[in-house]
DNA sequence: GTGAAAGCGCTAACAT
DNA sequence: ATGTTAGCGCTTTCAC
């Protein structure tokens, strides 16, 4: 079951190795009754491109890394059908690790990458300042990084995309205001997050513009899995306080905390109405829909994708930073 | 930003290219000495092997394909999981493609992956009779072909790992019997899935055995989807059947059969009791939680992965099929 | 219009 | 213990 190669086809034709690769790409010093005759014998033998070969002569390994927290919940494959639907057509390949939300695993994953020698990586950290040197020194060693959704807290020499989370939040809460909730409490992301504080100041600072902002009504979670939500909700309604509202940082939070309200028996969203940000279908399976902020993951991966194109091509290409449009969808879960 | 190779060490230490390479592995030919000295070299400079170079010579690609319908649930996210526990440290790459349970973008996927030149792939079918002959065909022209989950029906040389749906679902079906119900529902996945078919199976000998089996009882669906099972659970109540549980083919539509209920007023498990096949997390994030077939996923991958590399190995290695445990987990769903 | 040969990075005979 | 060289598949000068 040996490979045909260029070489066979060579022999077979009795031409030279050159001529076989001519006609086989554009090259314009062919004559067209050879190209037919090669191009006739290529498919008739099963002929294929060794794809390593170009990669070796080329010094590119067309790899590209995607770096996630992970990839349980359809947030990050909904990025990574978008990457994928640029990247694929042009040859290149994804390596995917998830890196569990722990930074030593992300750093662990982070030096695999190099060592597959990637051309670039598309990466959603897990926390905001842990492997910040590692960034830096991978990207000093030249390998271009692409941040997505959360990105570094120091400024880096690398493009980035993602929503405004600050001001998406101010509208998602002026949302539950205007549906008559006073005492909105709010699950909040860790803090080594970045979006997590972002959506935690357009939160507050909506609410304080509204003269109704009550710190007891924040609860900070460890982490962003059901549990955490579910723990969250749990905290809220041991501290015995009044609120008719819940925003949560995300879908995944915000649908622990919803169980756990289930199974108190506190109706949603008679009593309490929830929202969150999202952008899966995870807001759309549980009961009642969540409302949410839906950021445009399939776009996001395109763009990432086309962002590492960029310096990939071009190693002193400027750095970008995309901040995308998100909409709010009203769904149940905040009423009609 | 140029890649230390062998030769700059080879010139910066004056030896030759076969010394360092040699001392960069396990050859004894080798003084310690010099070793020590090529070490401290390649890691000064920042020596990094270039993979591409080795699969060049030995000519193999190191790369896995790994065909999935869909990534939206955890489902695939967990097999894969797995694959990449075995494959990641054996300097193996693996790359996704999704078919969106779509036999034509399944068969675009598997080309696209022998263009890749991949030295495997390991496929969870989307239709099971539709590209038989692609399968064919692949490992013919000498790429192994490992199937899980969804395997296809007519037996080809590949190897196989699998749950046993008919016998699980023969016990999950006695288990709602034993909580008192005797209307069960069905709500079966598309023919064209041969799993779909065994529970299918599992589920008839069961009720038929304790002479409660009803044909008007079994929907049958058309995909997968939430959207699917919500449907399902529509047409159930619309037939005005009595029925008192629900068996699902997967998690995805009990769910989507779910929240019609709920949306219906229609109590879990109190009126109706669900039950389906799962081993994801979506079983637990919903309000009741499910009672499901929990299938070893991740084990399920590492297996896959495992299956892979016999054959990859030795191309002549005999095919295997192998059938893994399940566990019955019992959640809120089918009562107390 | 076609052929010969070098070279991408590395390993493995084959010398010495 | 170390050096020399061929070769993996392909493209690309450089000849002719």
């Amino acid at each position: 079951m040996k490979r045909i190669t260029i070489k066979d086809l060579a022999k077979h034709l009795l031409l030279s190795t050159s001529t076989i690769s001519r006609a086989l790409g554009n090259d314009t010093n062919i004559h067209p009754d050879t190209k037919k005759k090669v191009l006739d014998a290529a498919k008739k033998l099963g002929y294929r491109p060794n794809p390593t070969a170009l990669n070796l002569k080329y010094g590119q390994s067309k790899n590209i890394g995607f770096v996630v927290p992970e990839m349980i919940t359809p947030f990050a494959s909904k990025v990574l059908r978008g990457v994928q639907n640029i990247l694929y057509p042009l040859g290149y390949r994804i390596i995917i690790t998830e890196s569990d939300e722990n930074p030593l695993i992300e750093r662990k994953n982070l030096l695999l990458l190099e060592e597959f020698n990637v051309d670039g990586i598309i990466i959603n950290l897990c926390h905001e300042t842990q492997n910040q040197d590692l960034y830096e020194q991978i990207m000093d060693r030249g390998t271009p990084l692409v941040f997505f959704d959360r990105i570094p807290a120091k400024s880096l020499a690398a493009s980035k995309v993602m929503v405004n989370d600050n001001i998406k939040t101010s509208l998602m809460i002026e949302h539950l205001i205007d549906m008559g909730r006073t005492r909105i409490a709010h699950i909040m992301g860790p803090s080594t997050i970045r979006n997590s504080t972002e959506r935690a100041m357009g939160y507050q600072r909506i609410l304080t513009k509204h003269g109704i902002f009550d710190p007891d009504l924040v609860i900070k979670t460890e982490g962003t899995t059901f549990e955490d939500g579910r723990n969250a909700a749990r905290q809220l309604l041991d501290k015995k306080l009044a609120f008719d509202g819940i925003f949560a940082f995300t879908d995944t939070l915000a649908i622990g905390a919803m169980n756990y309200l289930h199974e108190q028996h506190i109706k949603i969203p008679e009593k309490v109405a929830i929202a969150s940000f999202s952008g899966t279908e995870l807001a759309t399976i549980v009961h009642p829909q969540l409302t949410s902020v839906e950021q445009p993951l399939l776009q996001m991966g395109e763009i990432a994708a086309g962002l590492i194109l960029e310096k990939i091509k071009d190693s002193t290409a400027p750095s970008k930073t995309i901040v995308m449009d998100a909409e709010i969808i009203y769904r149940a879960s905040t009423g009609e």
